[in-house]
DNA sequence: GTCTATATCTGGATAGAC
DNA sequence: GTCTATCCAGATATAGAC
């Protein structure tokens, strides 16, 4: 996020530092995932990717701004799965299954270090925060993946508006059960996504009900005037 | 909540070093305040309360065990303060509204170095994260209190198991909140819980209804049913 | 603009003497 | 239980090579 947004195009126009950005990137990566995200030191990863201290500092401001760009790529990687999956899916149970479960597996061998994304989730001047002001484009991005998802038929307007956001943190929740799953295959998390999916989207459907709907109807125009309000949605 | 376990009555039985370590937490909540958490090094609260920085970390061994500390004393206050509050009181809403305003009264002017307290959500291993085994129980104590406003007549079985961890955890996006909230008065977050409150206190009612609770019942099983599974109920 | 090399600062955390 | 001294690593600064 820091240094490619001087560079033209994002994808791979191999730009002068652009190889050794990516060889930090990848060589850093690789240490979180063999040793762990704590002990290993910028130091390491500068030694062990060639290049000074330095240039490590040039290229990501802090280690954890290692783990945003990483995150980047997860969220590129995951929009473009999700455009290729969801092609002919029409049910909404198994649109929002691709969704989740995609991402699931894109990160799944990343615990160890995925963690660090919240670390600044209580600061909220910082650029890292997860809430914060300087991660807005990025939410935006992923919110849109969820959007996509959910643009089904029959869909009130109001959960329309109302569901990316709240599948956005969803889906941090769901992050933050696979970083604390010890369960094998962390098939425990797998298995509360696709509860909770199930949930929602009986949910949705008996919602949509002619006979439930006027009871629901008022409470989902509360809670998007409320998300309006706190600048949600 | 480190150094006071190995010392008997936790109260106010002055042993030895707890003038000490309540000079060091008082010193350091006063700079917090003053000039924030990230810029307040131990080095600044030590001196502030005249001793060593080592005596600092015998007492408490990271910065963010002292804000830790902090919130051990405002949930013994908020127990309290909800004890007295509620009696008389029978109404679910009103119940609930005096559990979340009270809690947002006591740590409304920390706003400064709450954050602090979610530092470590992203590493399950640390003895401070929020949803770690570190912090067990305080969890449990925290969410005691939350099933205390919530033990009146004619709730569900399923909701009087499910309402506490949800509860819980929405109290703390409640703080997280509060930290976000530039508003004066921080009003937006009381809206929010106020809104929030309403609708929760409305759909309990509508689902304990003859019409609606036959179509509720089966989620509200599958909610506890998941709760379960991963160790929240 | 990209990077090396190196020195330095800062502040959280620890060890060991008393 | 408290202090002094020290370590460690994240981060910054600088000067210069290409």
């Amino acid at each position: 996020m820091f240094k490619e947004v001087s560079n033209g195009s994002s994808s791979s126009a191999k730009g002068a530092g652009e190889h050794t950005r990516a060889l930090i990137l990848k060589t850093a990566l690789e240490l979180f995932r063999q040793r762990g995200f704590e002990v290993t030191t910028m130091r390491d990863i500068a030694s062990a990717a060639k290049v000074a201290t330095g240039a490590a500092y040039y290229y990501f401001p802090s280690k954890e701004a290692i783990v945003s760009a990483y995150y980047d790529q997860v969220q590129r990687l995951h929009a473009d799965k999700v455009i290729e999956y969801l092609k002919g899916k029409t049910a909404l149970r198994e649109r929002l299954g691709v969704v989740f479960h995609s991402k699931l597996e894109i990160v799944k061998d990343d615990r160890r270090f995925l963690g660090a994304l919240f670390r600044y989730t209580g600061d909220s001047e910082h650029p890292l925060s997860v809430f914060g002001k300087g991660t807005q484009s990025q939410r935006t991005q992923s919110m849109a993946i969820f959007r996509e998802a959910i643009s089904v038929p029959g869909l009130s307007d109001e959960l329309q508006q109302i569901l990316p956001a709240a599948l956005w943190l969803a889906h941090l929740g769901m992050i933050l059960s696979l970083i604390y799953d010890e369960s094998e295959g962390q098939k425990k998390t797998h298995k509360l996504v696709d509860g909770a999916l199930d949930l929602l989207a009986q949910a949705i459907d008996l919602s949509s009900t002619v006979f439930v709907r006027p009871f629901v109807q008022p409470f989902q125009t509360k809670v998007l005037q409320m998300l309006q309000d706190s600048g949600w949605a």
